[in-house]
RNA sequence: UCCUCAAUAGCUCAGUUGGUUAGAGCAUCUGACUGUUAAUCAGAGGGUCCCUGGUUCGAGUCCAGGUUGAGGAGCCA
């Protein structure tokens, strides 16, 4: 007999039927009520044992955690907690699972130690809900740039230049690591290594997709990113999925409308298909609200938070407005923040943008044109020679999403700028090439997938929305 | 990397000014009950009090160093 998915048969109308399921047992009550879950749903289906007729050896197997395959009938329910289940006529245990050692209790688990059981965290509500909405998202993705003319590149994720300035890289060599040639003056020899020169883990795919912008027009990657920063944050991952569109022609106002109506999209998708989940994640952060002071609780709930965002225009503030802003805002007068704002050309701190953000605004900002001397070299200058061309997306709760710039495209520009930072032309003289052949106007940025997540679930820690998170220290899985 | 805090049963936690046999709820096991919804009731088992060293007649408790975790900062996506 063919399986359904306890999802199908929630919605379906085959009252009556005989119908075959199999899943993982998540409580089993009363001796007769399994609530089964095979991943399709966050919804459990009920499963009726007739445990008079049942053998008794049998019934001691069903189990939390084990797998079963299920025959029977189903039935509207004559319990308040669900409108159909499952008649049981045969059960089999498919694998059992010992309750002695099983971790997952049918009961709260703290997050830290789920995060320990990573590899059986997703068999928990949370966690199912905040993986399948990962997928969900990830299908958006693709869909929205599919669907709007970008093509998908795969950049390299072992790269030979280190130039890209993004953050701290991890080394990829077949060396030994006491045991590595060295040349006359003593430093290892990265000739004689695996690809004959130094090589690491990507901590970015722009400057490839910059390349392959100047010939297919529009594309994006999605991979994976790696950064070898020691950084201990709740935002933070060595190892993190990353989007990286860039598109030919585009100035950087067009780079922030397409941020903004990226974003807006696969909001928007999860909010058409993912209401189960939703509403799930929904009331868990609401529980989870109602435990902090009510000083600290987010006035808006998570779907409350999407629908705001898909609903309403980001607010596009220059530095240079920021700076002004903050300079005049009721913390600075007064002394809260840490780091005080007198002057232009300070790179902003967290506190300063989360008042953007949570305090003044209340809504995702767009800041653009950031003094030129915090930022990276590819930043296109602007006319007063002291700004550039660069914007970050920020959002409540999580700070950065979107970091991103109008390309330099002008040659020497560009040249001079790398000369003054002390990066070697030879190092990219490929991407140099895209300035001397055919160079033009163009745009991207990066968003950081994990952030996303982050957002859509309701999350407060990055490592609870990756399946395997690789942070300091931890590289168990 | 810096600052703050934490680590006690499988899980979540309590443990008084240092004191003799370290507790609770949940989970597990045994039994009762059976249309339950984190079922209920009765009973039982379960401890390297993170590690190393120190102070003390005596350390879960105090001190030092370390490990791991959490929150914040920096770096950033």
């Amino acid at each position: 007999m063919k399986r359904s998915s306890i999802k199908e048969l929630l919605q379906s109308d085959k009252i009556l039927q005989e119908v075959h399921v199999k899943g993982w047992v998540r409580t089993f009550r009363s001796n007769r009520f399994i609530a089964l879950n095979d991943g399709s749903t966050i919804n459990n289906i009920q499963c009726v044992v007739d445990f008079e007729n049942a053998d008794e050896t049998l019934l001691k197997r069903i189990n939390t955690g084990a797998a079963v395959s299920i025959h029977g009938t189903l039935t509207e329910s004559q319990g308040k907690g669900q409108t159909v289940e499952i008649q049981v006529t045969n059960l089999e245990v498919l694998g059992d699972s010992n309750p002695d050692e099983y971790p997952i209790q049918p009961k709260k688990h703290s997050l830290e130690f789920l995060r320990e059981n990573a590899h059986l965290r997703v068999r928990t509500n949370t966690f199912s809900a905040v993986m399948r909405l990962r997928s969900a998202l990830s299908f958006a993705v693709h869909q929205y740039f599919q669907q709007n003319g970008f093509y998908y590149v795969n950049t390299p994720i072992i790269t030979g230049s280190d130039a890209e300035g993004a953050g701290e890289m991890f080394k990829v060599t077949q060396f030994e690591a006491n045991n590595a040639p060295v040349n006359e003056e003593g430093e290892i020899d990265y000739s004689k290594d695996f690809f004959g020169k130094e090589t690491n883990l990507t901590v970015s795919g722009q400057l490839e997709g910059e390349t392959y912008a100047m010939a297919l027009g529009k594309i994006y990657t999605f991979g994976p990113t790696f950064r070898a920063e020691n950084s201990n944050t709740t935002r933070h991952l060595a190892e993190f999925w990353m989007i990286e569109p860039e598109v030919a022609f585009n100035d950087l106002d067009a780079n922030m409308d397409l941020s903004e109506d990226f974003i807006k999209y696969v909001l928007q998708y999860v909010l058409d298909n993912c209401q189960d989940d939703l509403a799930f994640l929904d009331s868990r952060l609401a529980q989870e609200e109602k435990k902090k002071p009510q000083a600290e609780r987010s006035e808006m709930g998570l779907l409350e938070k999407l629908r705001f965002v898909v609903d309403n225009n980001f607010k596009r503030v220059s530095y240079t407005e920021a700076i002004e802003i903050l300079r005049n805002s009721k913390p600075n007068k007064k002394k809260k923040f840490q780091f005080p704002v007198n002057e232009w050309g300070v790179d902003l701190q967290s506190e300063h943008e989360r008042y953007l953000v949570e305090k003044h605004f209340k809504c995702p900002v767009i800041l653009f044109d950031y003094p030129a001397n915090i930022k990276a070299f590819y930043m296109r200058l602007n006319e007063d020679g002291k700004t550039v061309r660069a914007m970050d997306v920020l959002f409540p709760g999580i700070g950065e999403m979107v970091g991103g710039s109008q390309r330099e495209e002008r040659l020497d520009v560009l040249k001079e700028k790398m000369a003054e930072l002390n990066i070697p032309e030879e190092e990219l003289w490929w991407y140099l090439d895209t300035r001397k052949f055919g160079t033009a106007v163009h745009s991207g940025f990066g968003l950081g997938f994990e952030r996303l997540v982050l957002f859509a679930t309701g999350m407060s820690n990055i490592r609870d929305v990756i399946p395997f998170p690789r942070t300091p220290q931890n590289a168990e899985f």
